[in-house]
RNA sequence: UGGGGUGUAGCCAAGUGGUAAGGCACGGGACUUUGACUCCCGCAUUCGCAGGUUCAAAUCCUGCCAUCCCAG
């Protein structure tokens, strides 16, 4: 059923990234029933296992279903060379990359855009989660209405001057309206479950994967604050700072890892309350518009984490910043985002370079 | 060898006559476009071994074994 909207005397021509998914497929229902001339396109990033091509074939069926033309990028290599390896060299320099925060400005907007341009569309969507919103000084990237649908913590990086080229139309709809409007579009789709891993990662595990890609396991000392040895782990790239669980070993209590050092392969483990963070450093910081040099606002550590008061300090240029938080807080760790949200509006963020722990 | 202590699941550990807490680890699931975190479920027919007392024993008795400490 296409209602085609008298009003648009021109039809607005928009690319969206669609992923055979509920979301992505709800989005082009939606915005070709607001008038715009969709194409779709999908991009294969990976190459492993059945569940990329069903996924590709979804896109695909949808696409036809809703009558617009479907493009697959194969982008398998650029994908590795961008993404993956910067995943796994992160690994290597013992950070916790989040590669969907980088993939998202680095990546897979990138590519669409440069498709966009050659196909000339004036405009990109996507199927996610999080609002666009104008005013004196430009565009600021703000949460989605419905805050547990919000992603607008893996957006933060995205360059102001792509916002005003973007469409979220899921922006102020929960994820059961997605569904149901992917359901009037597409069953399969619609039945598709939300969850997803790292994408990449296909069926196996995290730790097998790095495994694969040069990081070998190798036994090492569990050690304490102290530096005291205290056990035994199977190869520093098997945990992750903060980790308290799945340690592989009984310690009579639960430990959380504090800190690796991959190089002398050894990991640093604490108790609950010395894993308690107060203030930390951000690297690579990304202002949505340029900042005052000192400020307040709310921060998360994760995509649907809890909204933790602070103030922050910024250098002069810009590019670091020091995050106090009000009340101190259970530590993150390095590689991973920390954005800045003003209420509904996102002020920044940044890679969580050093955490400073209580006494 | 003599004296003392200890032996409960992979680890730690409650439980001293009434029919095996808990934590960690492990397995499974939920949550989730990151790693984690969190949540749920499962996990000793059995308490070093062998006898004995008792309606009833991991808990009492006897013997043995193992292990730790002290003793020159």
């Amino acid at each position: 059923m296409m209602t085609k909207n008298k009003e648009t005397s021109q039809p607005k021509k928009l690319l969206l990234g669609l992923s055979g998914g509920v979301d992505s497929t709800a989005s082009a229902a939606l915005l070709k029933a607001q008038g715009f001339e969709v194409t779709a396109v999908t991009l294969d990033t990976w190459q492993e296992g059945e569940t990329d091509r069903q996924r590709l074939e979804r896109a695909a069926h949808s696409a036809a279903l809703l009558g617009i033309p479907h493009i697959i990028l194969d982008v398998r290599e650029a994908f590795y060379d961008k993404v993956v390896l910067s995943f796994v060299n992160d690994w290597r320099e013992g950070l916790t990359p989040n590669p969907c925060v980088m993939c998202n400005p680095d990546f897979k907007f990138k590519k669409m855009f440069e498709l966009a341009d050659k196909l000339g569309c004036p405009y990109v969507a996507t199927g996610h989660y999080a609002r666009i919103k104008q005013d004196d000084c430009g565009r600021w990237l703000y949460r989605a209405s419905h805050r547990p649908q919000d992603q607008s913590y893996f957006l933060y990086r995205l360059p102001e001057k792509w916002l005003e080229r973007i469409r979220f139309p899921l922006g102020d709809k929960t994820k059961e309206e997605a569904r149901h409007i992917a359901a009037a579009t597409s069953d399969p789709v619609a039945g598709q479950k939300d969850s997803q891993d790292i994408c990449f990662l296909g069926q196996g595990k995290l730790r097998d994967f790095l495994n694969q890609h040069g990081l070998e396991e190798q036994e090492g000392a569990f050690v304490n604050r102290a530096g005291e040895p205290i056990g035994t782990h199977q190869g520093s790239w098997r945990y992750t700072v903060g980790q308290r669980r799945h340690l592989g070993q009984a310690f009579g209590s639960r430990m959380t890892v504090l800190s690796i050092d991959h190089r002398q392969n050894i990991v640093v483990l604490g108790t609950e309350e010395d894993a308690q963070m107060a203030e930390l450093e951000l690297v690579d910081f990304i202002g949505s518009h340029p900042l005052p040099p000192f400020f307040e606002a709310e921060a998360q550590l994760r995509s649907q984490g809890k909204t933790l008061p602070v103030t922050v300090q910024l250098d002069d240029d810009q590019r670091r910043a020091t995050v106090r938080f009000i009340q101190a807080t259970r530590l993150s760790s390095p590689g991973q985002s920390l954005v800045l949200y003003e209420g509904d509006r996102v002020l920044g963020g940044g890679i969580v370079a050093k955490m400073r722990f209580n006494p």
